[in-house]
DNA sequence: AACTATTTATAAGA
DNA sequence: TTCTTATAAATAGTT
């Protein structure tokens, strides 16, 4: 989609590919809300630069989205004991997080963010993705997968 | 991108509203495909349908990104004590996993799933999308701060 | 499901 | 990085 068509690999440039990488992202985030919208559909997008910088895009509290994918995904990840445990701490949380959702919407139309690896100054709290809740494997885990800077 | 142009609000006769989804989410998917492959990033995405229907894509194992996600958003949902089991378990589980998802990628080169939310027969088992745990935070909210639109 | 007229995204270039 | 613009790609309405 531009002046020329343009071969799905990794692009080398790093120059290139960064500026390719912004122009997507952005690309895709929007079309995340607008099937969001049109579609009235419920859409988790996290991505994440090879930099380590993240920017990520939920139509609904991530939480809520990350629950029903792990819901549907069908396993079991913690034993009764935990998983009973973590949903006492979700509905204890659940109006609090709906609230911030519903304030944030109102007051800007969208949530994208972006955070810093390196600190956290450069996100402090945006009110409602800190409480998402997040999924976490039993399973292992892998090295070298993500440090591919 | 048509006939005409739509304003981005919810389609409400049902009919449109699903062949938009379709056409829609498989738009969005590719995106996500070719981001990940052409800025070599890692990308998440799910997607509810208002049927309950999910669909979903990974760049890299889920639990991966998601995990990542949890720690860039900065905030510690479960106590040491929480946090460090999952430790014991993740680590115990590490090379499955591995193996799990380089048989995925070997096998095929796009790992879309579409789950029946009335069964689990449709998923039977991907091997790693499964397992994916989740993170919960317990942290509070903070209110606007990192919305820049 | 297919087919196109159009809109939209974006690769190059400035 | 931001803006411009030619072109590729996505997709709305139709068949």
């Amino acid at each position: 989609m531009g002046r020329g068509k343009i071969e799905i690999k990794r692009i080398e440039n790093l120059s290139n590919r960064q500026v390719t990488y912004s122009k997507r992202r952005n690309g895709l985030i929007k079309k995340a809300k607008e099937i969001a919208v049109l579609c009235d559909a419920k859409v988790s997008l996290i991505i994440f630069a090879t930099s380590g910088k993240m920017h990520d895009y939920s139509s609904a509290p991530m939480f809520e989205i990350l629950e029903a994918y792990h819901k549907q995904s069908g396993k079991k990840l913690w034993d009764a004991k935990h998983e009973s445990e973590m949903m006492e701490r979700m509905r204890k949380n659940r109006q609090q997080e709906i609230a911030k959702q519903q304030q944030q919407q109102m007051a800007l139309e969208n949530n994208v963010r972006e955070i810093d690896p390196n600190g956290y100054h450069q996100r402090e709290n945006d009110g409602y993705s800190s409480h998402m809740p997040l999924a976490f494997r039993v399973q292992p885990i892998q090295p070298n997968l993500q440090e591919r800077i």
